[in-house]
RNA sequence: GGGCCCGUAGCUCAAUGGUUAGAGCCGGCCGCUCAUAACGGUCUGGUUGCUGGUUCGAGUCCAGCCGGGCCUACCA
């Protein structure tokens, strides 16, 4: 048995994530944690809302509320779709808790004793009003290289130059409109990155396993060469600036910038997690307490990659601790939306409280498998949206499940029956699943999200075929003891479909459990499907349960296509 | 501007440099009647964006062109 950590990208706290977000990380580390339980690895699957930084600060004002009480409830929001969606996280955690910030401020101090952190002034532009100092992106005005008014204080939209706010003429705060601004001199903390270059090269060429966009994001940025960063702001709302102890000379009224906290959470939010079960968190996270032989899987959408392969590295490898650092990084491209980006500001695609008041979870849950956006950007539309839902789930597995149920209870009471012994076509059919299941099991190893849900609707499609060639509605009429074969082969299969699809489709796959009386949540079979196929026997009473899945109709199709067009 | 990725059937996608480029959906035809009018079988469908090159052999490697996308670090 082996132990596997998971963890997948920190949702921000400002609201609910759309389908893009699900799909890109949690949805995918999900299916993932649930197949290695099934397989009886000890896993420890941990996410957590990202809370801290001035976005978070902007929209609580603007919910009116302070910043706390804002987050808390975001945090329960958030936690609480998730669990709508199935996430079957060990740990919800929250990058506000006290077990972070002093994780933060701990490897703060680390880096600094060991010469990674320096003292340094930056410019930065002050609004007077907002009473705040801006963040480049909230900073705009015209642009200096093509006069565009309404360049952002780090790019101009208009001709795509790099800028730097304080070049920026007639600037204005996008928070207030005030162009009452000014420059003001501030001390921050910089993580000295440009030192610790060498180290995180090796460190990258030792993580065979990464894809090759995680790869080529992080050498990218290599060879380039690093950049010094600052890792503390001017708010309040983030982990205190200490040193030894006490807050920090001329750092009393800042905080840690949330990209150098945000993935220390990874490991508060397993303490967090320690703390509440009673749980060991040091032994999946250091090496010299226990870690050594944890395999640590991230899930992440491309714009995470950065941080994951540079700066999060710098900060663990400056520490000189034996912290656990990732061993295979799962990055996934974006999610569209007809073409475009999903889009908050413009009402553009599904969001995930919206999604759970149209359908289920598994609906979403199979979609997003079978259409992740795993190796490209992947178009989300209701048309496909519809067909997938309605052949693959109502059709393929939910008429297979209804269909021979309905045949047994009919013909053999409820019961399953006995009589007859196994011919040619079921070694057949032996031969079929063990085929399927084998390739089902390695892609789920793999973590080829597409090719998972291709492989289990390969193995839900050997039921029907075997059932439209043995006909036990023929054999019914002359020969009972094979319709008897049929039928008791036919619903172990039922039961086998509902053990190899809780990863995926999880609710469906308990009801389907539980009308064959068979255990939930299930383990994982092995790879022979005659022993398989051969565990339900004669006499065990079973049930017929509601349609799986019904079925989209086109009407709802229109009206969610009118409903969700967007403003723009 | 710089970097990275992609372009394969009407649609969504597969194919360690190696037989005749494969699946699913859609469409046509046949079969079945247990089932959510579901299922099974079968057929149609391709100059792998374009032009050259390397190779015994290229969807795959190289160069250029055309088209599309992403990243470019204080929105996390």
């Amino acid at each position: 048995m082996a132990r596997i950590l998971i963890t997948s990208a920190l949702p921000y706290i400002n609201g609910v994530k759309h389908l893009g977000n699900l799909a890109g990380s949690m949805l995918p580390a999900d299916v993932y944690a649930r197949f290695q339980r099934a397989r009886g690895h000890e896993v420890l699957y941990i996410c957590a809302t990202d809370e801290h930084g001035t976005p978070a600060e902007l929209a609580a004002a603007a919910a009116g509320q302070d910043v706390m009480t804002y987050c808390e409830e975001q945090h329960r929001l958030q936690h609480d779709i998730g669990r709508g969606f199935g996430l079957s996280w060990d740990w919800f955690g929250r990058s506000s808790s006290p077990q972070n910030a002093r994780l933060t401020q701990h490897f703060a101090e680390v880096l600094e004793d060991n010469g990674y952190i320096e003292e340094r002034t930056d410019k930065l532009v002050y609004s007077i009003d907002d009473k705040r100092f801006l963040p480049d992106r909230y900073i705009q005005g015209i642009c200096p290289v093509c006069g565009f008014p309404d360049a952002r204080g780090d790019q101009c939209d208009n001709c795509g130059s790099l800028l730097d706010p304080i070049d920026l003429k007639e600037p204005y705060s996008v928070i207030s409109g005030s162009r009452n601004l000014e420059v003001r001199d501030s001390r921050n903390l910089y993580l000295v990155q440009t030192k610790l270059q060498d180290a995180i090269r090796k460190w990258v060429d030792a993580k065979p396993e990464f894809s090759s966009l995680a790869r080529s994001i992080a050498y990218k940025h290599l060879d380039e060469g690093l950049i010094d960063r600052g890792i503390t702001r001017d708010l309040s709302w983030g982990v205190p600036v200490i040193r030894g102890g006490q807050p920090r000379t001329g750092f009393e009224d800042k905080v840690f910038y949330v990209w150098f906290d945000a993935p220390i959470e990874y490991i508060g939010a397993t303490e967090e997690w320690a703390d509440a079960t009673g749980g060991d968190w040091a032994r999946w996270w250091r090496e010299d307490q226990g870690a050594k032989d944890v395999r640590y899987v991230e899930f992440m959408g491309k714009d995470n990659v950065a941080f994951h392969t540079v700066s999060f590295p710098a900060t663990i490898l400056g520490s000189d601790e034996p912290w656990k650092s990732v061993d295979n990084l799962k990055a996934f491209n974006w999610l569209n939306w007809y073409g475009d980006k999903f889009s908050t500001s413009k009402g553009r695609g599904v969001f995930m409280d919206q999604a759970l008041e149209l359908l289920p979870s598994d609906y979403w849950r199979w979609y997003l498998t079978a259409n992740s956006p795993e190796h490209s950007d992947t178009a989300f539309t209701w048309e496909q949206f519809q067909g997938a839902a309605n052949k693959d789930l109502a059709d393929v597995l939910g008429n297979f499940v209804n269909r021979i149920l309905k045949f047994a209870e009919a013909r053999f009471e409820g019961k399953i029956p006995a009589g007859g012994e196994p011919g040619p076509l079921e070694d057949k059919l032996f031969a079929q699943v063990s085929e399927k299941l084998a390739d089902l099991t390695a892609q789920f190893e793999a973590i080829e999200i597409r090719k998972t849900a291709q492989a289990l609707r390969a193995l839900w499609v050997v039921g029907n075929e075997y059932l439209q060639e043995a006909a036990p509605w023929t054999a019914i009429k002359t020969d009972p003891d094979r319709a008897a074969v049929i039928v008791r082969k036919a619903i172990n299969l039922v039961a086998l479909y509902a053990r190899v699809s809780a990863p995926i489709i999880p609710h469906a796959a308990e009801v389907i459990a539980q009308a064959v009386g068979e255990p939930y949540p299930p383990t994982w079979p092995s790879p022979d499907a005659k022993v398989e196929l051969s565990r339900l026997e004669a006499g065990r009473a079973f049930s017929v349960p509601d349609v799986l899945f019904r079925k989209i109709e086109d009407d709802q199709v229109a009206a969610w296509t009118e409903r969700f067009a967007g403003k723009s």
